[in-house]
DNA sequence: TTCGTTGCAAACATTTTGCAGTTTC
DNA sequence: GAAACTGCAAAATGTTTGCAACGAA
């Protein structure tokens, strides 16, 4: 059912950058880190393929930072906090009553949702110390 | 401490509308709305005063759709539900449970947090039957 | 009268897209 | 060889900003 994709040492290469971090990586902040490795990379083959990944639930956009969005390979969910001076996203773990929720959006409200994005913002523990 | 900030027509009826709606607006959604009002408004105006209500805690960004910040006046913090159909955002209670999140936060992290935003994606009733 | 606010248009930044050439199957 | 993939550069999109005129205190 799904349109065959072939696939492209490029293509590879950027998912696997995006699964080998925890930073929450732009599309800028991936294009520096595959110039290296193919320095005629360019940064449409990034978005280009960021799309793909999304549509193809390999990823998902967690957040937009200062106008960019933030991606983060779908391992297992969790939950992000990010601070509002340093802009830095960090992992936490997600509380366990969460699958309740679910449950409880779709008998109250008919919703059938997916998966879920949980986001707090604040100050990180370096910066709440300035 | 506060920068004196001047009333202006303009500018309260901008945080007016945003106030009464639950459809959670684009800046592009609120100028339309003000547009019959104030026919000489510009998108500048709109997005100033969003940045300005933003700062002064007035209304947060809840999500970016389709590369569009989307705002909310920040009355109850609640959560909600993005249709990945038709790009609704639907509000749902949030769950009691939820400060101990916020504690659990600040003592096993120390990350000091001071709102969150939790957001389901999926489908909605009406897309969900189609 | 002072200084914040606004309209307008130009500037910006990120993301998308068309096309011709390349890679993968 | 066909179809998907890519580089490049142009275009589209959402947002920000400089400036002169305007409006509120």
């Amino acid at each position: 059912m799904n349109t065959a994709h072939k696939h492209s040492k490029k293509r590879d290469t950027i998912l696997q950058i995006i699964r080998s971090t925890d930073c929450h990586p732009s599309a800028e902040w991936i294009y520096n880190q595959v110039k290296p490795i193919y320095p005629d990379i360019s940064l449409g083959t990034v978005y280009r393929n960021l799309a793909l990944f999304e549509q193809n639930g390999d990823i998902i956009a967690v957040a937009t930072v200062d106008g960019q969005k933030r991606y983060d390979a779908t391992s297992n969910p969790h939950t992000h906090f990010i601070c509002q001076h340093c802009n830095s996203v960090i992992d936490v773990e997600t509380p366990q009553s969460f699958m309740d929720v679910y449950r409880t959006l779709d008998t109250e409200h008919g919703l059938k949702a997916n998966f879920h994005s949980l986001t707090f913002y604040g100050e990180c523990d370096k910066c709440k110390n300035k």
